[in-house]
DNA sequence: ATGGCGATGGATCATCGA
């Protein structure tokens, strides 16, 4: 199954381009963020008719998110968990993967605007929310998860066209890349660099100064797996392709795909019985 | 180079994004 996360810098002003790409890319879940636009006002039926279920947590103008599947989305939850906000940045839900269900959730984190910005301390905490979120999200160890959205993170130097000129700015500030680390010591993988080591893959070009053209980009939309996710990892990259059409939104989309089934023959369970297979 | 571009709401620009 493919699992996708993409911010469309307003859901209205790119239906077309999402329902394209659906068609294209195939996509079994897809993680929407910043809808720009209240919950009543989402399209759910153009989105039916592209064969998704959905379901949205909006507002007007700024923010919201949504989940999009082909199977039913059960135990919605809206708006992260132990985190008073009231900025649509969080919903979350479970839908049938397989031989067993996944919970996925679709996050738009604060950017951050400027470390000076009283946005900053927001967006830190934000993460610090987050990071007990998603711990509690790997306590239920019934089921995989996935955690898609724009992080407005850029974790690591070479998720970056220009470290040195964004050193201790927001989107690669020392203390959101530490807590984006802690998130990722819970367990979580980050599914696109597990996979793919190289520098200068981005998922986000500023639309000013032709950034887009210099390919002058940050990588800061990511999909978390949780560890029996992770298992399943068969493949994940970033889909350049909406980003350069007409009327474009800055972002673009980065899907994984993970196995239906776990791998046979797999060595998962206590050492003991790994070597006692092993043995035989 | 703190500009650049694009979306929104309600206006003929201000605000925000990253």
């Amino acid at each position: 199954m493919i699992i996708a996360t993409w911010n469309v810098n307003s859901l209205k002003a790119r239906l077309t381009h999402v329902i394209d790409w659906l068609g294209e890319a195939e996509p079994d879940i897809v993680l929407l963020q910043e809808l720009k636009l209240e919950t009543d006002r989402f399209p759910a039926a153009e989105i039916e008719a592209a064969g998704y279920h959905a379901v949205a947590h909006g507002q007007k103008t700024y923010n919201g998110v949504a989940i999009l599947a082909r199977a039913p989305i059960r135990d919605v939850t809206r708006g992260l968990p132990g985190f008073d906000d009231d900025q649509a940045r969080w919903i979350e839900g479970t839908v049938a993967l397989g031989d067993r269900d996944i919970r996925v959730a679709s996050l738009y984190l604060p950017n951050g605007q400027s470390v000076t910005s009283e946005k900053f301390p927001y967006k830190l905490r934000f993460l610090d929310a987050f990071e007990a979120h998603a711990r509690a999200m790997l306590a239920d160890a019934t089921r995989p998860a996935v955690i898609g959205g724009d992080f407005n993170i850029a974790p690591e130097a070479v998720d970056l066209y220009d470290p040195k000129g964004w050193a201790g700015d927001v989107l690669f500030h020392p203390e959101e890349r530490r807590r984006y680390r802690a998130v990722l010591h819970q367990g979580w993988t980050d599914a696109f660099r597990a996979l793919h080591t190289e520098a200068g893959r981005y998922s986000w070009w500023d639309y000013r100064a032709g950034m887009w053209q210099k390919d002058h980009g940050l990588r800061i939309d990511h999909l978390l797996l949780s560890p029996e996710a992770a298992d399943r990892l068969e493949a994940s990259d970033i889909d350049r392709s909406p980003r350069g059409r007409e009327k474009a939104s800055d972002h673009t989309p980065v899907w994984v795909r993970l196995a239906d089934s776990m791998p046979a023959g797999a060595p998962y369970g206590p050492p003991e019985e790994i070597a006692e297979a092993a043995a035989g």
